[in-house]
DNA sequence: CTTCCATCTGACCGATCGGTCAGGGTCTGA
DNA sequence: TCAGACCCTGACCGATCGGTCAGATGGAAG
């Protein structure tokens, strides 16, 4: 039989992100991390320039699409916009239920390291056009409220397929997301900012 | 003028509040602490037994409003359930929203020690009492995220008056719960597990 | 065989953590 | 005046953290 290539690069990989999702990124130690590969802890050091840059790479492809997704929302407004941050975030946290499940409380400190700075902002553009991008105070707490909330919840869902969880996100946003299209308190303007 | 009893006790417990809800529990040290109340770590341990009895005689409150919520939530079902669980935990979070900022991201961790372990079972009740004691995914993930929506996001409101988040939240959860009065899709039995 | 390089490791580092302990002040009441 | 309760502290402890480093190993290339 072939001798299969240890990938130990990957091994580290896969470990890390399962540990994350049980003990958090904090909660996890480099030492955790060897012990389940069954390497040493200096290996994993080896492979990895240190812990934040195996997060980073941990995170990377599920922060690719949530720039995209923030490129999307770029010039839309009112209840599209809305309905494109529904869609975009239900599916991605539904893809990326275990990588999301990785920050479980640990945003604020995470994104104040250098290599996440950016993906406050690009979360604040996110809940502003889950808010249709209204300033009214039950809009801005409903778009956050669902943020967070699937943000923590989607890593429960183990057992549920992703169709079935991504329907069920799906429905949830639509029913929770205050409509702004309908009775506003003011006349609509097309005052917007550009365009 | 009279001479100001120093009560370090209450100081701590202040300062503790301030730096949990800003790093965390874990992300928060007794130094840390200490250096707010601008005495000696020493003496944050002399009036506390430990940090997890500084963080359990934080909480003593908000535990006990969560516990008679338990309590009034017994043989509830259906929408009724629904409603009080949503009222019910719509007014705690808005109350105790400092207190509940302290555990995000924190909750599986917490929650393993012997002295927080039965709030996971009260928990549980809840989002079964929000999820109106459907079995239905839909409504499971509806109440999870929103009992975790809630949680995470109402630490983030400090600017908004109490009553005008507690009427934001309460219109959000009966927007987003699943119904379940309405269309059963199987016929409503009485075989309830007792009574 | 020698050289080289990628891989891996044990030993070690400084920092920080929660927690302990002996003892120093200070006030009060006998 | 003295004993004792109360409050507080610096020094210290073992454990663990992320990270460094010199060197062992082993296979490929010359």
């Amino acid at each position: 039989m072939v001798r299969a290539v240890p990938d130990t690069h990957g091994e580290i990989l896969a470990a890390a992100a399962r540990q994350f999702t049980v003990t958090g990124y904090r909660g996890t130690s480099l030492q955790d991390i060897a012990r389940e590969v069954g390497c040493s802890k200096a290996t994993v050091l080896y492979h990895f320039a240190n812990k934040e840059a195996l997060l980073a790479e941990l995170m990377a492809p599920a922060i690719e699409v949530l720039r995209s997704l923030d490129d999307q929302l770029t010039g839309l407004t009112g209840a599209a916009a809305q309905e494109v941050a529904a869609q975009g975030f239900v599916d991605l946290a539904v893809r990326f239920r275990q990588e999301i499940a990785v920050l479980r409380g640990e945003f604020p400190e995470l994104l104040c390291q250098p290599a996440f700075a950016h993906i406050q902002e690009i979360s604040d553009r996110l809940r502003d056009a889950l808010a249709g991008h209204s300033d009214r105070p039950g809009a801005r707490i409903a778009a956050l409220v669902l943020l967070a909330g699937i943000s923590e919840a989607c890593g429960e869902f183990a057992d549920i397929p992703d169709d079935e969880l991504r329907a069920a996100l799906l429905a949830l946003a639509r029913r929770a997301v205050e409509p702004v299209d309908a009775p506003l308190p003011h006349p609509p303007t097309t005052e917007d900012k550009d365009s």
